[in-house]
DNA sequence: GTATTTATGTAACAAATGTTACGAATTAAA
DNA sequence: TTTAATTCGTAACATTTGTTACATAAATAC
């Protein structure tokens, strides 16, 4: 177990634990490693997940597979990082799609009362828990409102006011070009143009190289609010 | 405090505790309660949240209130519910937007270390409080496969394979109006008519009345990825 | 059964966005 | 400075979705 120190002190779990300490957590918690080959089924969709899993080595996926044959990644994940954290005590607590091993992997697995017993007898790790859970709840929150942006000009002017926020001025430097910003709008870097320039000869903005300037802030606001 | 032991007993956070364990939760745990008048600020925006509250009376929004002068609600919450949960654990742990007192309103405010206290010393309230937060990311991750559907084939496409799931059948019984199914697709009800009756024509499905026939169910899973 | 109300299909038109292509402008490299 | 590469604006056209209006079908009420 030992030799899995390194992974496990970079592992968002024992973050905030003193080295001495996480020895302390190896020796004592009731956990068990299992090794997987390539292309092994860790976990099938549906099956009940009653334990967190922490990769040791290795790389993961969580793989929607329809009958139709088509594969989508759901999610990826590599030494260090933890599985499972939100769905064992969800009140269905299955696994969303299949778990497969990328190439030949260690796992640690951890039971659900074993965390509890964790979190109970080493505050720091609670605390980490709780974070892991309360930081992924503020992500998914930004991403829902980004994806509820409607239109492009709605994008855009998100987009401005909150960069308008972080630079702290109505002259918006643009740290990427054009076409990577529609990207990341998910947005068509010709449409993105249209908007603007209309957005432009409207009035709200004006543009220049690798700066726009916000010309009628409340005008954005009222945009984005349509 | 024992007045409000039927609001607390309900909250989910002490859903699992028994009564008498209640009782000694309330007499042990260190808060404090802070009456508000109708339309008072609790916090605003971008203050720093380190305490979770509980409703015990009355109702609260948090509110989005742009320079505009318009006002978003963000979220809305009643007696036995608490705010702040996801927020006390998180990294930055500010209000993202304006909590108000929509009437008279009483709340139960639990500093980050009491709670940590009350997980440590009951597991009920441990795991419920785990299950708040992970049943909020199942319902965030849902929200954002939904939100994630571009076009209108890919949303009812993704309708009808839920439903084939849930009503184990090729014949899919519409429990609500076209208009209520397009109100929840966040489409327009004529719209949803034409594709239908387009995939009707493609042979992707048949539907009449309130049944919708899949026809083609691996047609469905491929539009669905595109 | 009849009358009324609600739901649905459908057509026509409008609006928004995607797509393709190409020239102009800007940036980078020699 | 010149040349090459990249970025961007723009036009034209295509596709998708929204909107409006109205007729028909289905459901509900009496």
């Amino acid at each position: 177990m030992n030799q899995y120190l390194a992974v496990l002190k970079n592992c968002t779990l024992f973050r905030e634990v003193n080295p001495s300490e996480l020895k302390e957590i190896l020796n004592r918690m009731k956990s068990k490693i299992v090794s997987y080959p390539t292309e092994a089924i860790i976990a099938g969709e549906g099956e009940n997940c009653d334990h967190i899993g922490i990769i040791l080595a290795g790389e993961i996926e969580i793989q929607k597979i329809y009958s139709s044959g088509k594969t989508v990644t759901m999610a990826r994940f590599q030494a260090g990082n933890i599985f499972g954290e939100a769905i064992i005590f969800s009140k269905q607590h299955f696994y969303p799609g299949t778990v497969v091993s990328r190439s030949a992997t260690k796992i640690l697995f951890l039971h659900k009362t074993a965390v509890i017993a964790l979190c109970r007898n080493y505050p720091p790790v609670l605390e980490s828990f709780m974070k892991l859970l309360s930081e992924r709840i503020l992500m998914l929150n930004k991403k829902i409102t980004e994806l509820s942006l409607g239109t492009i000009r709605q994008k855009i002017c998100f987009f401005l006011l909150e960069e308008y926020k972080k630079q702290k001025s109505p002259l918006i430097k643009l740290t990427m070009s054009k076409e990577t910003l529609a990207e990341h709008m998910g947005i068509q870097r010709p449409s993105l143009s249209r908007e603007l320039i209309k957005m432009r000869e409207e009035g709200l903005i004006d543009f220049k190289k690798k700066y726009i300037t916000i010309k009628n802030l409340k005008q954005l606001e009222e945009s984005l609010l349509e």
